[in-house]
DNA sequence: GGCCTAAATGCAATATTGTTGCATTTAGGC
DNA sequence: GCCTAAATGCAACAATATTGCATTTAGGCC
């Protein structure tokens, strides 16, 4: 079925039961999960995973540019726009906490030139835009909460 | 002397010596400091704050723009470029882990009426980009560190 | 100059997050 | 079914961050 166990077959990795809940977990939220927040949720399964294993397939997956870590709650996200070739462009809500991943070749390359312009050659390239997203915006007079 | 004693004075912070230390040792690098790399340079000086104190005048520094939290390294740096209104570019180099701020009202606008096409609205934004800087570009044969 | 008070710092205890080394289990090829 | 490297579990630990409260100090006042 999946895309995850395709992914780890054609890269030479097994195909594990952590490995698939982990993803399933990153799947099923429109939030960035914090390993111990992803241990948590699959407990409330019934599921244990020791937090050192999540570490250690949210690595594995960052690796193989199947999940991206937002710096700025420092939780995971899953990728769904492959190939994006270490150019990774979200917008988080404040408010809610969701996370959309966006890309634009565009403001990818001036980002690119900008830094050459500066004597440094990029690599990759990161960038996180914070407000509110339309749902909040729309009833934004409750307290904020990121 | 101050831009940090005026800046404190201005809005009704008082001026101390460990919130002068911190101020120093961020100006004396261009790599970003953890809250306890900055104790640490500290005690090599024979000065000892405790790190509950440095976490609080980092957090203080934020809020007063005089320092930002680069997240791809987690630490701190002296912010150059005052009155950026949440708008903030860095160039990181993965080699020796300088920091560069910068600032490109073109690249910042077209990021937020970017964010604003879906549907969001954008507040602050924080962009992160890894590479070389020039210097380790040319030797770029020796091993990497970051 | 000394006095006073709110602000700043120190300190201890604790919580959270992340890492390492090694024992045990398991996926997948035979 | 067996075998082995890979994956996971586990325990111990390291690093980072937070909280509440006691103590100290900057700066306004006389």
């Amino acid at each position: 079925m999946g895309n995850l166990a395709d992914v780890l077959r054609a890269r030479g990795y097994k195909v594990t039961g952590p490995r698939q809940q982990v993803f399933d977990a990153l799947e099923g939220t429109e939030k960035p999960l914090s390993p111990y927040e992803i241990q948590n949720l699959l407990q409330e399964e019934d599921s244990f995973l020791n937090h050192v294993t999540i570490y250690r397939i949210l690595d594995l997956f960052s690796r193989l540019g199947l999940a991206h870590r937002v710096l700025s709650n420092s939780g995971f996200v899953k990728c769904n726009l492959p190939g994006q070739e270490g150019c990774h462009r979200f917008v988080i809500c404040r408010c809610c906490g969701s996370v959309q991943e966006f890309a634009d070749k565009e403001l990818c390359r001036k980002e690119k030139s900008f830094a050459l312009d500066c004597g440094f050659h990029a690599e990759s390239h990161l960038s996180e835009t914070l407000g509110l997203c339309a749902k909040c915006y729309g009833r934004r007079d409750e307290k904020t909460t990121i």
